[in-house]
DNA sequence: GACTCGATAGAGCGAACGTTCTAGTAACTA
DNA sequence: TAGTTACTAGAACGTTCGCTCTATCGAGTC
């Protein structure tokens, strides 16, 4: 055998964000199916036993890496969507979705890469469904929640049209230069900001 | 050779277009990856030498669902785009893709199931690298000469804000009921010509 | 030192995939 | 009729994938 490496390092657990980010890197260099078992194993550095052993399986790694991703872009819409004023609250929260992608490039490139809906499509483990699906629980509400404050009231189309305004008409603003790879255009954050006022003028309720 | 006229060809028993319908529906039930050659096989009764005689490989197939999905939703909205008036012009042609989407359901699917860089990551072959860059300049086109009769010009900046107004904020205000399956709410279609206009008049260039 | 236990390690398995291969068929040409 | 062409047909091949299995490591406990 080799001399190799042993008892020089100290064992150091394969973390589970370093391996995330192994995940992460492959997905935006080819795709999510580019993010193989022993591809992730290669990059991380951590062999396909850990993996298992860490994530169970390959969709529940995949899950893990989008529920993070997913996470994060939340936290700074929550926030911002606690405002006192319902419209500051309603725009800020909107432009706070630009504004992670900006911060945080690789996660908001990953969550423009496939789906919730993909990884959820052989719906093996109800598991992954239920995580999955909790997952939007605080977004949902926080709408919702903007919806009351802002229209005063939270009908189904009061909701739907706040959902358009602050998620929707962001997350298209953003989409196009982020799969390109691009620096966004100087002025698209007022841009944005406009169309988001006015989706939430017009009141059909 | 040069005596060869119009060749009457034997008409394909398995036409190209069910074949494509077959893929598309494969695609829309589980995600891209569940279109396999044998799946696409099963379900339009054409056998895998068929789908390689006409279409060469997998790749080739699935791009060519693509195209032809573009071509169909780029129909309406150049028709629309070439309007006198250049505001209504733009609005009306923000509105097609709208109206796509109800009217062809599931080509609109389809497009929201993947992108088009999905089709590119192996980049194997540079001639579907071609097709499906050239797929775009149509649109480019048209959206450019928007920009020029809107704004006046047709810089970076002035396209791109005609970008967004036309392109990205349909997109996204159809995407999540489109993925979802769902019916669209009633007062949709004027929120989204409501942020159009907004995101059309605010110049920055 | 002896034992325990969670994590590490990677060779190897069966299944599924994209693709190829060779044979066969129907329609048109001459 | 014989030949040509465009397509049909599906068994078979090699590769790659997700995953399992067994062995091992190393820190903590006694």
């Amino acid at each position: 055998m080799e001399g190799k490496t042993v008892a020089i390092m100290p064992k150091a657990v394969h973390a589970r964000d370093a391996i995330l980010d192994a995940a992460r890197a492959l997905v935006l260099e080819r795709g999510v199916q580019n993010a193989t078992v022993s591809a992730i194993s290669a990059k991380s550095g951590a062999p396909v036993g850990s993996l298992y052993h860490q994530f169970g399986s390959r969709d529940d790694l995949v899950a893990a890496l989008w529920v993070r991703a997913v996470r994060r872009s939340q936290a700074a819409f929550l926030a911002a969507a606690s405002h006192p004023n319902a419209e500051r609250a309603a725009v800020e929260a909107a432009l706070s979705i630009y504004d992670f992608v900006c911060a945080h490039r690789d996660d908001a490139r990953l969550l423009v890469s496939f789906r919730r809906e993909d990884l959820l499509h052989d719906s093996r483990s109800p598991r992954l469904v239920r995580a999955l699906g909790d997952l939007n629980h605080p977004l949902a509400e926080a709408v919702s929640d903007l919806a009351r404050r802002f229209f005063g009231r939270a009908t189904r189309d009061a909701v739907e049209q706040m959902t358009l305004a602050v998620i929707d008409l962001p997350f298209g603003a953003i989409r196009r230069h982020l799969i390109a790879g691009a620096e966004f255009p100087a002025a698209l954050r007022e841009q944005l900001r406009a169309a988001v006022r006015a989706a939430l003028r017009r009141r059909g309720h």
